[in-house]
DNA sequence: GTCTATAGGTAGATAGAC
DNA sequence: GTCTATCTACCTATAGAC
């Protein structure tokens, strides 16, 4: 881990708790024992934290929707893969996807449209899954954006539950957002 | 609507957009077209401001949560009656949600007590629901706190989805949020 | 109800010593 | 890699005139 590395971390467990505006390149040096102006020799600023933070787990979720669309299944079983890769990059990414959610409008220059963009298509495949298995008559005929909000939000808040989670097995959690989230609580 | 209900109107769209910590007196100021020591003879401060908004739409839930406990209808009928006040009350107070559930922590003395204490006996009311429902056999014997967790995160960030809603009649909305997270989407 | 002026504090960031 | 000292800009809030 390297000291760049170290800041960003730490940055990030205070981006999440009081978010980005309201921690302090200060704070972040106290947290590390240092003052705000030994930051600056590892990294350019606090907006290059920010961007880090955002594009790095923007990428991750990018990637995995990718692997998902690409595979010859079912709706229902591509969304219970994303029900999937969410759950286990909240578990690496807790903090990252916190900045994502909440702090993106921070961003400054072309990370911003960048990232803007990704989340974009990411909700687009996501709405184009949710079609398709309404027309394979798999899903239920509501409106398709009811259900891509429903879903989606449940996933990007789950970084919130994290902590609760605890001595949940992940496996276990996936079944259960599963049966959840597909089949119903009825 | 008197001045000061003018002054928090405006905050509270801002607040909205870049959260509380972004926003400055002189932000506030300049979207009303005036200076910021203008707005000190309307309002103590920035924090009243916050507190007013989270407090109001924190009360709004608990009055609604705590007529639904009191009616004698079934587990999963008090759920339909909750889906439908987060929806109404979506509609009234999209701003204040947005404080409520991103800018809590910024609150400072006993407001802040208050309120976090108002969001732990919401969620304990919530979860009695939940488990009375699956001891009656209503409700799917999954882990109590994911149904709670998925119906909650999805109906905390309706906020988000106000515009996008546009259109769309509200009781239609009650009708396909309750179909979707009672009964699934298979 | 709004203004100008200003107090007192904190923000992000840089220069240069060690 | 960290420090002290400092710059410039912005922050919340107040005083007092109109």
């Amino acid at each position: 881990m390297t000291r760049k590395q170290e800041i960003i971390q730490v940055a990030a467990s205070l981006f999440k708790e009081k978010g980005y505006s309201a921690v302090s390149m200060r704070d972040i040096a106290q947290a590390m024992n240092i003052k705000a102006a030994s930051l600056y020799n590892h990294i350019d600023g606090k907006q290059e934290i920010l961007a880090t933070l955002i594009v790095e787990v923007a990428i991750e979720f990018t990637q995995a929707m990718n692997q998902v669309i690409s595979e010859r299944i079912s709706a229902i079983e591509k969304i219970e893969k994303i029900i999937g890769f969410h759950i286990d990059i909240t578990v690496n990414y807790a903090e990252n996807i916190a900045a994502l959610n909440n702090d993106w409008m921070h961003l400054e220059g072309e990370e911003r449209n960048s990232v803007v963009k990704m989340r974009e298509e990411y909700e687009e495949n996501f709405r184009s899954i949710i079609k398709t298995g309404i027309k394979e008559g798999t899903i239920k005929a509501h409106h398709p954006e009811v259900l891509l909000f429903s879903i989606l939000s449940t996933l990007r808040t789950l970084y919130l539950w994290n902590e609760k989670r605890g001595k949940m097995d992940v496996n276990i959690l996936k079944k259960d957002m599963v049966t959840t989230l597909i089949y119903g609580i009825v």
